[in-house]
DNA sequence: CCATTTTGTGGGAAGGCTCCCACAATTGGG
DNA sequence: CCCAATTGTGGGAGCCTTCCCACAAAATGG
């Protein structure tokens, strides 16, 4: 094991301080150009890398930004970190992923785990089972940036980005209200999530402003556990008087959702229409194709690590916690009317670019 | 800004040495019971946490290994790193994720980008254009284990962990002669990949063994750039003696050939079946759904990682070459016979379980 | 009861860098 | 031409651990 290039074997060979040499590497400006020219040829030369370890335990910091998200398995998770991965990378930050499986005690570990490795900032998106903060809180104490995102939390003062659920919901409903449907069901998510509770807001409201009556057996809050939508879905269609449209709170709900209705031979969108909300993989290869509120997903990790970095490069005292909201788009397909359809696996794919 | 509790802090009130509290925190056995415990309550009391960045420079191990892939986009390798970092973080380590985006010149950036960051361990899924691996060298010249995985090469002395390709493709060709089909095309990856080449080998020994012709114009390869894809099985379609099944290198192909086989009301798989190769999102939704080889995603990354950790853990003069090649399985679907179809889309999630 | 081993503790170097302070060398203005 | 400002460089502390060496205290054995 050979030792490693050090800026003191630079010194050395060049007959100048350690302190210069750091210096030059660092590109500080009261460096003699020669000097600065002749420390880069060597440090080239002899294929010197900076030690980050160094630096990091030098600078006390250790240019990571750690993100805590609750699922690795539909494809917002990944397409969100890939937008983050490359703002980071773009200011030399490196990226801790941690994946808290939508449990809350994984998270709270994830976020001791954190701690441990000395992130400069942490991005979190909740896990369905979140009602108390405690861990998040306590970045604060350690003056540890934090921006939440995607699943938020009212509870802690951070900075967050979101998509507008609630527009994405009304415009969702208002869609099926403008095909005809009278009885839109809606199964939402966990309302201890602020994301479920502003889209079904938006759901009851669009019902509102069309005076349409908002039939509460027609709405149902399940935890997200995906094996138990099929179950809800099955209790709403067997309904005395079962509804004549779906609005699901996310994509792999609004899938399982379509299934069944296959399995059952009900028409779509005739008898049942469907919507769901995210624009996962498959909603656009399933047929009938699903309709569905896109997001750009992709962007919600730049901006939330936009907004990170600008935190990390402040001093804590003039931290403010602004709210990102980003736009969302209702893409109608085949689940909601005739003949919308078509179209490639690229398409299906567009929110990763 | 507060100061961070160090273990001098201990030290002090305790009115022992900090190499003593060092000792009873690292678990030494030559440290008084009495001693122990007493450091262990004071350092829950202060919420004193390790910092990784002086154990990291003490120990010249950063506690990381870095993961480059090529893409993000399909559900692959969001999976495989789902397994790497179970593994992983059971051990104590971080992983540094980087993605290449299909680039060489991105691969070779994240590769040295690994260096500086001092990573212990590399596990590297090649781009498809990569076809000078001087980057992956430069890791063995500095000692660091590497692992390959999934899109490996044999220019490289390193472990791999690759899914049993050629069998697999055999399997799926040797499939659709079961069912009668005579001219099976196979849409290819580049041949620079083994991946490519060992799929092709199963499809052309297959072909061999029930003595069918292998026409050459039923096979094309192709750089795996999807917006292709539709243009290669436009010209097979177009063949004066178009094939009646199809075989395509990977899912994402796959679906591509079906939306366009779909496109020209040819009926599958009566006139043409397909099938593809990965198990991916999507390929239980689409109509019929898509006969695949399914491969143990998660576990190719658990496995990767446990050969790299084991490879950190030892001297690099016992380092030996393995290729751990793990099975795939024919999921028969509609695609390629009738009737075979109607799954969960928590089926076609399986392979994140 | 003394010599030897074992146990427990302290001191300090090492790890590689940054950054502050001090000082030498150069430049510029009056 | 001299004093002040600027520019360039060196020295060394600090970041927080780990780990080796040294040594005191206690335990063990003949």
């Amino acid at each position: 094991m050979k030792h490693q290039v050090t800026i003191i074997d630079i010194a050395r060979q060049l007959n100048i301080s350690k302190s210069t040499v750091s210096r030059a590497l660092t590109g500080h400006p009261r460096v003699k150009e020669a000097t600065r020219r002749a420390v880069l040829d060597l440090a080239g030369q002899l294929d010197y890398q900076r030690n980050m370890l160094a630096i990091n335990l030098s600078s006390s910091r250790s240019k990571t930004i750690g993100i805590i998200v609750p699922e690795f398995v539909t494809s917002f998770f990944p397409i969100v970190i890939m937008g983050a991965q490359e703002v980071a990378s773009e200011s030399g930050y490196t990226v801790l992923i941690c994946q808290s499986n939508e449990t809350y005690e994984a998270e709270v570990a994830n976020a001791k785990a954190m701690l441990v490795n000395r992130v400069d900032g942490v991005m979190v998106s909740l896990t369905r089972e979140t009602k108390n903060f405690e861990h998040l809180a306590m970045f604060a104490r350690k003056a540890i940036p934090l921006v939440l995102f995607n699943r938020v939390c009212y509870d802690i003062d951070a900075p967050k980005v979101v998509v507008d659920d609630y527009e994405g919901a009304f415009k969702a409903t208002e869609h099926l209200i403008s095909t005809g449907k009278k009885r839109i069901a809606h199964l939402a998510g966990p309302l201890s999530l602020y994301i479920s509770r502003k889209r079904l807001e938006g759901y009851k409201d669009a019902l509102r402003k069309h005076n349409l009556p908002a039939d509460e057996d027609l709405i149902i809050s399940y935890d997200l556990d995906l094996s138990k939508a099929r179950m809800h879905v099955k209790h709403l269609l067997d309904l005395p008087q079962p509804p004549d449209a779906l609005f699901a709170v996310n994509d792999p709900t609004a899938l399982e959702a379509l299934l069944l209705i296959k399995e059952r031979g009900l028409s779509i969108p005739d008898q049942i229409a469907v919507v769901g909300f995210s624009n996962d993989y498959g909603s656009a290869l399933i047929e009938p194709s699903l309709t569905t509120i896109a997001q750009p997903t992709r962007e919600i990790g730049r901006v939330a690590t936009q907004l990170l970095l600008e935190q990390i490069n402040t001093d804590a005292s003039t931290w403010k916690s602004v709210t990102r909201v980003l736009k969302t788009e209702l893409l109608i397909r085949g689940s909601s009317i005739h003949g919308a359809s078509g179209c490639s696996i690229l398409n299906s794919r567009n929110l990763a670019e």
